[in-house]
DNA sequence: AGTTTTCCTGATTTGATACTCAAAAATCAG
DNA sequence: CTGATTTTTGAGTATCAAATCAGGAAAACT
């Protein structure tokens, strides 16, 4: 192994990995874990399938290896934030969902794997909250629990703010096939998506009527 | 074959393959499509295998015909809706709302199998909005539109509505893995339900903010 | 009851996929 | 350049799931 200091090109065995590696994000993302085949990110990679058990132990390895590549978005989010530590909750609150939606949309990974496996639950959804989500999940909680106290948010189950703004991502970023087979409309433009997330975020904190009349109940 | 009029007990065989249909829509709804085995279902409906192959040809002919049981459920919502035909646009959408919400609840399998097969695209989505949901998606869509000519409704693209609407009910039904795995909440109760209902309608009508100030743009 | 038809199953085939391993090829240090 | 080390691979194994089929059980019919 070389010696040399922390500034090194990267050997050859690393730089195939980290292929590997994106390519596996790309398609785990895209299809789900059961749907990806070794085969087919090796094809993809341009590699034997024997290489991805070489750098990798196994199919799950390599999908938490893939993941990880994850943690540097999620930093620049963090970091991002932090630079408004000091202002109101609130204040802070918008900025973290407009911040988790645009997120949402320049790494369509990210929310995809949430929505694919905050769906089927599990072992690898408990990996993710632990290495991955569980500090960004716990902060917007907070946010929106503190926002409550003082008044400028309407009470309800904080944790619910999380899942409801995935959820609102899911709807434009993880359902885009269905946007297409539905209605023939292709979300994944950039005028798209101003627009989408503009909708969002309207929806979430402003509502979608016009008007402010409030919902019948007629139908419960 | 029996020639005996419309009502009759059913059949040794449309029993049996009714139960199959009914614990194949469970665990396709639960599991998606590829995580569901012909094995699985045949245990779970307590029959072999090949008696799966020989009422459904192969899987995708039986997930087809899983799905047609939920046809009754997208009627029943119809039939309920066609009451307000003369109501104002925006009361119709209202109600159509909080009715997809409702309906998503009762029947959570129909919310998660389209937000599974929404996320993966291809010809089983195809499939299910050609048989399922096309009508009301674009009864929905319908109604949108009717309701921002007359005003009532800020203006966006109308289909997104419906995708907006998928994805709030997918945030408490769907992702209720995600709920329990990073919360450690529980959004299969009664209480939590109800509670949940009021906070995606809420937050699509009404939005988050207990008051009406502006989103910020400072981060854009 | 006896016969025909429908229904169900065990055993098997076929196909796909994750994973292993010995050996070849590429890379690197001195 | 040379030998040691790392990296890559082709070929192969094991496993699991879908689909088939011929024969037998059950149901329906007369």
């Amino acid at each position: 192994m070389s010696k040399s200091a922390t500034v090194v090109a990267l050997g050859k065995g690393e730089r195939t990995a980290a292929k590997i590696r994106e390519v596996a994000l790309d398609q785990f993302s895209r299809l789900g874990f059961e749907r990806v085949t070794m085969g087919g990110i090796a094809a993809a990679a341009e590699v034997s399938q024997a290489t991805l058990h070489y750098h990798f132990q196994d199919k799950d390895q390599l999908w938490r290896s893939a993941m990880l590549e994850l943690s540097a978005v999620i930093s620049e989010e963090e970091r991002l934030l932090s630079a408004a530590r000091d202002a109101p909750p609130i204040a802070q609150l918008r900025m973290a969902m407009r911040l988790f939606l645009q997120i949402s949309w320049r790494h369509p990974a990210l929310g995809r794997i949430v929505a694919l496996e905050g769906m089927a639950g599990g072992e690898r959804l408990d990996w993710l909250n632990q290495h991955l989500l569980g500090p960004r999940n716990r902060r917007l909680v907070d946010l929106a629990r503190k926002a409550m106290d003082a008044g400028d948010l309407k009470p309800f189950p904080p944790e619910m703010l999380v899942v409801t703004l995935q959820a609102g991502a899911a709807g434009v970023i993880n359902l885009a096939p269905l946007m297409r087979s539905a209605f023939g409309i292709d979300p994944d433009t950039e005028a798209g998506r101003a627009a989408h997330e503009d909708l969002i975020l309207n929806a979430l904190v402003q509502g979608l009527l016009a008007d402010r009349s409030e919902i019948p109940e007629e139908t419960r």
